[in-house]
DNA sequence: TACGGAATAA
DNA sequence: TTATTCCGTA
């Protein structure tokens, strides 16, 4: 094809640190599969014309996260004809394609990272790396899953889903990314258990105390990473003050940066924003195809005047964003993961009271984890516990003042979501963060969560298409910070509960799925990676629950049924 | 207006 | 592989 419209629009500007080769992620080109290789596929396209506030009158951010209206189907449909050369499109071939994007899949989170924490250099990416591809229910949705065991880290599951965006049902020309479905599941060097960044009171798990974003708080959550001191591993250490200014996060530490680099930028300015600021949006690019004129006359969008966002509502809320977590730009709404984890169990009602009465995600989620997780939690401790000074914000843990963790479980098994002000004081981004052990199905992921302010802001602002439509918006709960079971772990909309079931259904199978092919022999075996390093003290006591078994044991059909066991008894203990 | 099957193109 | 095109159905 001779319009190589790949648009660079979606790119952020590439920092210094980043090694210039990878500014763009393998998925977005599929130089290698895709016969039509970067030519700009049609969800970026969207997210192009969303990026641009020329476009407000046609596309726009609206509603939920990730959730867009096309004010003026024709144009749109007029505008993708035109950057594919398509004179002919319309409205009803676009939203077919749209559509089909519904169920094409997602990137996958490259596993090079193996690479850098000591493991088999000549492994390179997923398909090299042990990934094995379940069973395709169909050629468009391939479902990937690799595994990785570690007694004191977290397994590496990686997969990826189809519906990297769906209509919204009863809305009209409604739309929705599911961004969330890149997920980086486990990221192997990640080791929560023993990060003051996490322990500690900050803004993911509620509390208005400024997180640990010391180098050796952030150098704890990379255990399998050197470190040999500030200003080495983690950090090139600046001359000047400690903190954003003298202390640089070295992204080459961040093995997935090179490869998944919008998922892992998305992270780091949610995890690490002193460290890690985010970047503004490159200058338009013209959504032309180049070798054509434009086939068609400008045209008047047909729906004016509705309120819309250059950026997605959720970074519009009402509450100021206050240093250090201050995002100039702070949102990328192409980052996969940019928007909430919808595809998880819904919260029950409780979901829609204010925040402060929301368990604290994080460490409540962690009294679901097996051990290690699950060990931070003190025996015995249960719902109704301090809710601190983290009060007004919504969190309700108290470990920063040293009292005991709060066990607060969540109603459903899978997913925890915190509260929309539960990030703190005016923090407008969160991430989520879900871990799991070996083999349980719960999974870390890494994204860019847009919180909740959208339903101060996004649900109140309908365009004229839902006034006259008396749509409603369905709120949904979106997290920053989540700990997502993935066996229970579907999407946002009904038809994905379905697969939340086969998901869960699926673990069953992942032995045969991981023992098909290289038998993930790829995989750098876990006694080859170096041990996490000191141990939280937290660790030492009772777990909650037992140590997390062995891939091919928690795949056993009765530790399903123990899984199950304890999930029950979890329930009865939230309920007393 | 939306959905999805089927054939087909690039 | 990622649409595009067409069309029947709801």
């Amino acid at each position: 094809m001779d319009c190589n419209c790949v648009s660079d629009l979606l790119l952020p500007p590439v920092p210094a640190l980043w090694t210039p080769g990878f500014a763009f992620p393998d998925w977005a080109y599929k130089p290698e599969s895709s016969p039509g290789s970067r030519q700009i596929q049609l969800w970026h396209f969207i997210l192009e014309l969303l990026q641009k506030e020329e476009y407000q009158g046609v596309i726009a951010w609206q509603g939920d996260y990730g959730e867009f209206v096309i004010k003026d189907p024709d144009e749109v449909a007029r505008l993708w004809g035109a950057r594919k050369c398509k004179p002919h499109m319309n409205y009803d071939k676009l939203s077919r394609a749209l559509r089909w994007l519904h169920v094409l899949p997602l990137p996958l989170i490259n596993l090079a990272s193996w690479q850098t924490v000591g493991c088999d250099t000549s492994v390179g990416g997923a398909q090299e790396t042990g990934l094995t591809t379940a069973p395709r229910a169909r050629r468009q949705t391939p479902e990937v899953v690799a595994m990785e065991t570690s007694p004191t880290s977290f397994a590496a599951v990686y997969y990826y889903n189809k519906r990297i965006l769906h209509k919204t049902k009863g809305k009209r020309f409604t739309y929705k990314f599911n961004f969330s479905k890149v997920v980086l599941v486990n990221y192997p060097i990640l080791d929560m258990a023993n990060s003051p960044f996490f322990l500690a009171q900050n803004h993911f798990n509620g509390g208005t105390t400024a997180p640990d974003c010391t180098p050796e708080a952030i150098q704890s959550l990379f255990p399998r990473l050197p470190d040999s001191g500030r200003g080495t591993s983690l950090f090139d250490r600046g001359t000047t003050a400690p903190g954003a200014e003298g202390d640089k996060l070295r992204l080459d530490t961040f093995p997935f940066l090179s490869t998944e680099r919008r998922t892992s930028e998305a992270a780091l300015q949610v995890l690490f924003p002193p460290f890690f600021p985010s970047h503004p949006p490159h200058p338009p690019h013209p959504p032309m195809c180049p070798r054509c004129p434009n086939p068609f006359p400008g045209r008047k969008a047909l729906i004016e005047g509705a309120p819309c966002y250059s950026k997605p509502p959720s970074l519009l809320g009402p509450y100021p964003r206050n240093p250090p977590f201050d995002y100039p730009w702070g949102f990328n709404p192409y980052l996969p993961g940019a928007f909430s984890l919808n595809n998880c169990p819904k919260l029950p009602p409780g979901s829609l009271y204010p925040s402060q009465f929301y368990p604290n995600p994080l460490q409540s989620s962690l009294s679901q984890l097996p051990h290690p997780f699950s060990s931070l939690l003190p025996p015995g401790d249960s719902a109704g516990g301090e809710r601190g000074a983290a009060g007004q914000t919504g969190g309700t843990n108290g470990t920063a003042s040293g009292q005991a963790v709060r066990l607060c479980l969540p109603p459903y098994p899978g997913s925890l979501t915190m509260g929309r002000t539960d990030i703190g004081s005016g923090a407008t981004l969160g991430d989520r963060v879900a871990a799991s052990p070996p083999g349980s199905g719960l999974s870390l992921s890494l994204g860019l969560g847009a919180v909740g302010l959208a339903a101060g802001a996004g649900a109140d602002q309908q365009s004229p298409t839902e006034r006259r439509g008396g749509v409603k918006q369905d709120p949904e709960s979106d997290s920053d910070l989540e700990i997502t079971d993935l066996s229970d772990c579907s999407s946002d909309n009904e038809n994905e509960h379905e697969f939340g079931l086969r998901k869960a259904s699926s673990l069953a199978s992942r032995p045969q799925i991981l023992l098909e092919g290289k038998k993930g022999s790829a995989l750098p075996p876990v006694t080859s990676l170096p041990p996490p390093v000191s141990p939280h003290p937290l660790k030492s006591l009772t777990p909650v629950s037992p140590p997390p078994p062995s891939l091919a044991r928690s795949l056993s059909p009765s530790l399903a049924l123990h899984e199950r066991h304890r999930e029950t008894e979890t329930r009865k203990m939230i309920h007393s």
